[in-house]
DNA sequence: CCGCTATTAGGACTAGGTACTAAGAACAGT
DNA sequence: ACTGTTCTTAGTACCTAGTCCTAATAGCGG
């Protein structure tokens, strides 16, 4: 049987919307109508043709390509830096840094924006994490906004122990000492205990 | 000046692989050659047509879709698992994983796997971590495989203590022990010492 | 039966190509 | 200087997935 005119508008709008690489003809048949209906019906609601959809996507595509890697250098942003003494980041949990069962932030994020925070605040060329003690104080939900901050507690020749607190709120979230190996250009791997 | 066609194709095939979406006319103004010319060096190169360039992206695109959400659920690709007894994942380090300057991976990633294989080796609605000691043994870098495999230590009513090794090659690269909390579906925010 | 909307058919044209033939240009080897 | 080879260009027919436009037909309400 043949829907209405405006079943089949609602119906072919969510079709493209799902999977933008249907052509015309393909619908037509999934529709049991002529192409021209089709193209009316793309007329009507303002669907552009295949081309210029799967342009869209690639053009979209491309966009967060360059968003996704260097972004990625400090999880979070840095708002407070004071080199070898302390640093703040905020970090904002997403939906897509929770678990969807439960909305709950996964604990590498977390790990992440306290780590790189670490990372941060050491003032040479590289730093590495070599130990870690870190501790979930309590969860993070979607939403929340985490404030990460790094205090350096002790410095060695080689290593700096850091110490990060993040809260959310006035909450306590997250606790980590970090045990870090400052490297200072070259390109040495130094025996034994080394990381990220 | 115009360039002698090994140089001209070195040249097009880097400018088509940063802008896809550059046409054969766009492409024969910029080397100063017919738009026959172009397409032979295409041909010779196998580069795909315009539309077939953009489609790829776009299909790509549409693949990590459905990849950055429910696949990151895991990092890195779980190849054997004992509910509650132990679990193998392998990690692959590509470029967006390591710092920029040395190509030593980000510890945060390594914790990543570690601290999700954790999490799925315990069978439960739900695990979080509480607490985890680490140790990042050895700089891991791009290229490098890393195969983790945690161990369920012990198990007690609510918490359950996992160790995790990864290791590349015959090497271990990190270590750590992860106290997690299992919650049994109940959204309950048992005080004290919870996360991810 | 008239009028209206919805649908369908067809033709002309478009971009950005493929596939093929054919001819001229550039240059090297002898 | 002539020949052979590679490189480049031109031109044609054809393709897909459309646009834009005109015109005919189908189905149905009043």
């Amino acid at each position: 049987m043949r829907k209405s005119k405006k079943e089949r508008q609602a119906c072919l709008q969510e079709t493209i919307k799902e999977n933008p690489f249907v052509t015309d003809e393909e619908l037509a048949n999934e529709f049991n109508v002529s192409v021209q209906t089709i193209r009316l019906d793309r007329m009507e609601l303002a669907i552009p043709e295949l081309r210029e959809r799967i342009k869209y996507v690639a053009e979209k595509k491309m966009q967060d390509e360059v968003k996704s890697l260097p972004i990625e250098e400090v999880i979070g942003d840095i708002i407070d830096i004071e080199l070898d003494k302390s640093a703040i980041s905020i970090f904002d949990v997403k939906k897509e840094h929770v678990f969807t069962r439960n909305g709950i932030a996964r604990g590498h994020h977390l790990f992440a924006q306290a780590n790189s925070l670490a990372v941060a605040v050491i003032n040479d060329e590289m730093a590495l994490t070599g130990k870690a003690d870190i501790r979930f104080v309590h969860p993070v939900k979607e939403g929340d906004r985490v404030v990460a901050k790094a205090k350096v507690i002790r410095s060695e020749k080689l290593r700096t122990i850091v110490e990060v607190a993040s809260s959310v709120g006035n909450e306590v979230v997250f606790q980590g000492e970090f045990s870090m190996f400052r490297a200072p250009s070259s390109e040495k791997e130094e025996k034994n205990e080394t990381g990220n």
